[in-house]
DNA sequence: GCCGTTTTCGGCCCGACTGTTTTCAGTCG
């Protein structure tokens, strides 16, 4: 059973608990242990079949419990007990926005309401006015809320980053222009480079607050927007992304960003540490218990200062750790994108790409690369975009000549092999060896059994002509999810054999995911970061691959392309 | 349910907003 699958199950426990009115803390103690096992690299099953589960923080006795009932037998049985007595479809409407537990609950024990459509019947007959508390707006919520569940299902999609962060940049930009903006920053995901975002939240600080939200709230690609205000306004773009606005006065723009940056775990840890010290954090500044007072800070460096910590990067900020480090001054110095030396996976018109062997490596050498490797696919690939060997020797024979000229590049010869379901690669051990670089990659025939894709991957790994084995997961966020893979295994074969282990920065892949990476870095994994470019603009996709490595971690020594091309 | 530089019991992060109320509970980020 996966990380994910046992914090699904830990998160739908958590909303049983809620709708069962148990106390708030309880309910909590599984949404944080949810949180935890999410961000766990490590196998949470085996950690609860061996007894070290509850080295996790926040999960005990109790949850030890739980959770190995869960891997042992599939589920849980106290959800199963829940289960009965509360209606699924109470699971269903509690995920309306502004329907809450309590809610739900008055709503089933009051009306008789157990699932979407007896809620639909009783807002349309006006009965849920009648409640104490509720009245015709709330109806009116419910009602659209019904819509909404009935298009979307699945809820509202999260957009992946490079579907949302252009549309940030493009706003804070458009705020900085305006004559009364004085500062304005990207806050929230966005800014921490998650995977994917649900929302944009930019802050500024203004001469005249009221005058810059109306202004944004103009901007060409706002199809709605709320009330402006001086505290800012909320926008949705043509496209359907919401906007936070949040305007603060200057001298407590550190707070400010702080605290919309998040992430949400990030803030409730520190906020809760700061508790034991006599302090109370807000967006609104540190409040010390001793004075009374509250300190506002204009930078965050102040405010984690002020906190006793090291200053924190946005990419960190997951509440994984990153506090216990900075309070000791021991975070990592994160890898940054100037310290990359050359993009080792890249496609030409070889095979599936749409530029040049020439056109590619001048766009790298634009980027200041020393060296590129061009990897097209491999022989078996197919689609029309395979690579005989013929082809592909003739193929080293021009990257040769292309080295003997005058560029500010080298090329690497190389290819993005397929690994076949035995485990073997296409090509013959003389043409791979003839070739500077050799990714192996899995394209077909996924399993959805783990082992079988783990001995596969473990095959392609201890075959000592394989240098690197690329996007290990397949997954596409949003899209299609990782094929079923023991990742500790891998990661164990690959230290082992001094195998490469790609970050995919495509926005679509990037595979390892940060959690993986972190994980395989630790176990003394090279990694390296790649665009997989078809296009020369694509070479650019390194910063979500270095966002993906920052997430996890890395610093530039355990990132094999930040130094010189390694291999003569 | 978890956990201990006040604690093995009694706490547990903060504020804005909304809709409903005349002071607040619930929800959300």
């Amino acid at each position: 059973m996966t990380n994910a699958q046992i914090a699904e199950a830990l998160e739908e426990l958590a909303v049983l608990y809620q709708l069962d009115g148990a106390d708030q803390y309880r309910v909590l103690a599984y949404t944080n242990s949810a949180r935890t096992i999410k961000n766990e690299g490590r196998s949470v099953e085996e950690m609860a079949r061996n007894g070290t589960i509850t080295e996790l923080p926040g999960v005990g006795k109790t949850l030890e419990e739980k959770i190995l009932a869960l891997v042992e037998t599939g589920e849980i049985p106290a959800a199963a007990k829940l289960k009965e007595k509360i209606p699924v479809g109470l699971l269903e409407i509690s995920r309306i926005p502004g329907l809450g537990p309590k809610t739900v609950r008055r709503l089933h024990d009051e009306l008789d309401v157990n699932g979407p459509e007896d809620l639909r019947a009783a807002a349309e007959a006006k009965k849920v006015r009648e409640l104490k508390g509720l009245g015709p707006k709330v109806e009116e919520k419910i009602l659209t809320g019904l819509d909404r569940l009935d298009a979307e299902p699945e809820g509202p999609a999260r957009l992946r980053l490079d579907e949302i962060r252009p549309t940030a940049e493009e706003l804070v930009e458009a705020l900085r222009a305006e004559p009364s903006c004085e500062k304005a920053e990207i806050a929230g995901s966005v800014r921490r480079w998650t995977e994917t975002c649900k929302d944009i939240d930019l802050i500024a600080t203004s001469t005249d607050p009221k005058a810059l939200a109306a202004g944004i709230a103009g901007h060409e690609l706002v199809a709605e927007h709320g009330k402006p205000s001086d505290k800012g306004v909320k926008l949705t773009t043509h496209s359907g992304i919401g906007v936070d606005v949040r305007i603060v006065a200057p001298e407590a723009f550190g707070n400010l960003l702080q605290h919309f940056s998040g992430s949400g775990a990030h803030n409730a840890e520190l906020r809760e540490r700061a508790v034991a010290k006599g302090l109370h954090v807000s967006e609104n500044g540190i409040k010390d218990d001793k004075t009374g007072e509250t300190e506002m800070f204009a930078t965050e460096q102040e405010v984690y200062e002020r906190l006793g910590y090291q200053y924190i990067v946005p990419e960190l900020r997951e509440n994984r750790g990153e506090l216990d480090a900075a309070a000791e001054d021991e975070l990592p110095e994160l890898i940054e994108r100037s310290q990359i030396k050359g993009d080792l996976h890249c496609h030409t018109t070889l095979s599936d790409g749409v530029a040049s062997l020439e056109e590619m490596a001048a766009a790298a050498e634009a980027l200041g690369y020393e060296y590129l490797a061009i990897t097209d696919h491999s022989e078996s690939h197919g689609f029309g975009n395979h690579v005989e060997p013929d082809r592909l020797w003739q193929r080293i024979e021009e990257i040769n000549e292309f080295n003997n000229e005058d560029h500010g590049i080298r090329l690497l010869s190389g290819s993005e092999v397929n690994i076949h379901p035995n485990g073997t690669v296409d090509y013959d051990d003389d043409l791979l060896e003839a070739l500077d670089w050799v990714i192996a990659s899995i394209h077909t025939a996924f399993s959805d059994e783990a082992e079988k894709n783990t001995s596969r991957m473990i095959t392609a790994i201890e075959n000592p002509l394989v240098d690197c084995i690329g996007h290990p997961t397949g997954r596409l966020i949003n899209q299609r999810d990782p094929y079923p893979l023991d990742i500790e295994r891998v990661v164990a074969a690959a230290a082992a054999n001094d195998t490469l282990i790609e970050i995919n920065s495509n926005p679509r892949r990037r595979d390892l995911n940060e959690v993986h990476a972190r994980l395989a870095a630790e176990a003394g994994v090279g990694i390296v970061i790649n665009t997989d470019a078809h296009r020369p603009e694509t070479l650019d996709f390194i910063d979500y691959g270095i966002a993906t490595a920052r997430r996890a971690w890395l610093t530039a020594d355990q990132v094999k392309n930040t130094g010189p091309w390694w291999k003569g």
